[in-house]
DNA sequence: TCCAATGAGCTAACGGTTAGTGTTACGGTC
DNA sequence: GACCGTAACACTAACCGTTAGCTCATTGGA
C-alpha cells in the first residue's frame, strides 16, 4: 500500500487551493452569471494561475459540480449497504427522496437556478449522471440475490437517475419520485421474471 | 399558411452548400480522424468560409449528426401513426428494432465507431437523444387512451431513448432492446394503475 | 545536506465559436 | 424590366476554454 506518504503540510495546501478555488468560482458565478465569468476571472480572483485551475479541475463545468462525487456514493451504497435481506427499490427511492430534497429546498438553491439556465452546464450534469449511472449498474450488477443481466441492471440504474432529473423538474418532486420508482419497481421484476440470465435449461 | 414563398434557385442552393459541408466533413473525419481535423480544414476543403459552416450547423459535432432528426421522427411517429387501438410500447419496440439495426449493420458502422472513439461526440449524442426523448414524451402525452401524468411519459420516453444507447453497446443487440422493452411494457403498466391523474374523485 | 517529487507559475499557443461588417444574388413587386 | 428587401456567404479579428512546454520553489525523505 504505497499511500498514505505524502501526508503532511503538502496535502493540506493542495486541498486548500483546490478549495479557494472552487470557492472563488461559485461566488462568482452565482455574482455576474456562470456565462460573464472567465477561467481567467477565476484564476485572478482566487490569486492562483490559470493552469492551476485546470489542474485542479478538469473543466470549467467542473468547478461548479464539486461535490457531486457525493450522488455517485451516495447511490451505489444505498444499495450494498442496505440491511441484508431488504428489497432493493425501495431502498433506492428513500435515498433518491434525501437526494432531491438536499439540492431542492437547500440555500442550493440559487446554484440549481443557475445550473438551469446555463446549457453547458445542464449537458455536463448529464454526461455525470451517465456516469454515476454506470457505477450504479455495476453495484445493482454485483447483488447476490435475484441476478439480472447486466443489460437490465445498466437500464435500471439509468432510469433511477433519470428519475433525479425529471424529479428535480416536476412541480411536485416527492410525488414525482414515488411514481417512477412504482415504474423502477415493476420493471425491475419483470426484468427478473423475462430473463433467466441463462442459467435455467 | 406563409412558408412555401421562398422555393427556387435560392433553396437549393442552400440546401446544396449545407450538403456539401456536411458530406465533406463526415470524409475527413472519416479519413484523418474527428480530433485531427479542423473546422478551418472543412471549411477550406469545402470552399466555403468558417462563418458559412456554423450559419448551417450549430456546433462541429452537429455535422456528424446530420440525419439524426430522422430518430426523433420514427419514435414520435412510431406513437402517433400506429394503427388505432394498437399497443404503445410493442410499437415502440418494433421501432426501435429498425432503428438498432439501421445504424448498427449499416455501411454506417465506420461512423458510429468514430463516434464512440469521441468523447465530444458521444456527449453531443446524448443531449441530443435527451432532446428526442422530450419529443417522444409530448407525443406520449398526447394520447388519448390511458393517459398518464407527465412525468410518467417523460421516463418511459428516457427509458426508450436509453434503450437504443444500451442495445448499441450490448454484446446481443437485438437480445437486449426486447429485455428492455419488456422492463419498458411493466413500467408503464404500473404508471397506469398507479397515478389516476387526478380525475377520479 | 542534498535529492526527488510535486505543486504552482508563466508564456504561448491551438481550436471551436462568434461579432461585426460588407457584398452579392436571388425573389417578389411595381 | 428596374427596384428593393432579404438572406446566404465572405472576411477579419477576436474571445474563451484548454493544453503544452518549461521553470521555480517548497517539501519530505535519504
Amino acid at each position: 500500500m504505497p499511500e498514505q506518504p505524502p501526508s503532511g503540510r503538502r496535502e493540506r495546501k493542495k486541498a486548500a487551493t483546490r478549495q479557494k478555488i472552487a470557492d472563488t468560482a461559485l461566488r462568482l458565478f452565482l455574482e455576474r452569471g456562470y456565462d460573464a465569468v472567465g477561467i481567467r476571472d477565476v484564476a485572478a480572483e482566487a490569486d492562483v494561475a490559470v493552469t492551476t485551475v485546470f489542474s485542479h479541475f478538469a473543466s470549467k463545468e467542473a468547478l461548479v459540480f464539486e461535490r457531486d462525487a457525493d450522488f455517485e456514493r451516495r447511490l451505489a451504497r444505498a444499495v450494498t449497504d442496505r440491511a441484508p435481506g431488504a428489497p432493493l427499490v425501495p431502498a433506492l427511492r428513500r435515498e433518491m427522496h434525501a437526494l432531491v430534497r438536499h439540492c431542492l429546498a437547500d440555500e442550493a438553491a440559487p446554484v440549481w437556478r443557475m445550473i438551469d439556465a446555463s446549457p453547458a452546464l445542464r449537458e455536463y450534469e448529464g454526461s455525470m449522471r451517465l456516469r454515476h449511472a454506470e457505477t450504479l449498474a455495476a453495484a445493482l450488477a454485483a447483488e447476490p440475490g435475484a441476478p439480472r443481466g447486466a443489460v437490465a441492471c445498466r437500464a435500471l440504474a439509468r432510469f433511477v437517475v433519470d428519475a433525479f432529473a425529471l424529479a428535480r423538474e416536476a412541480d411536485d418532486p416527492e410525488t414525482a419520485v414515488d411514481e417512477i420508482f412504482r415504474m423502477a419497481e415493476a420493471a425491475w421484476q419483470a426484468a427478473e421474471a423475462g430473463a433467466p440470465v441463462r442459467s435455467a435449461t
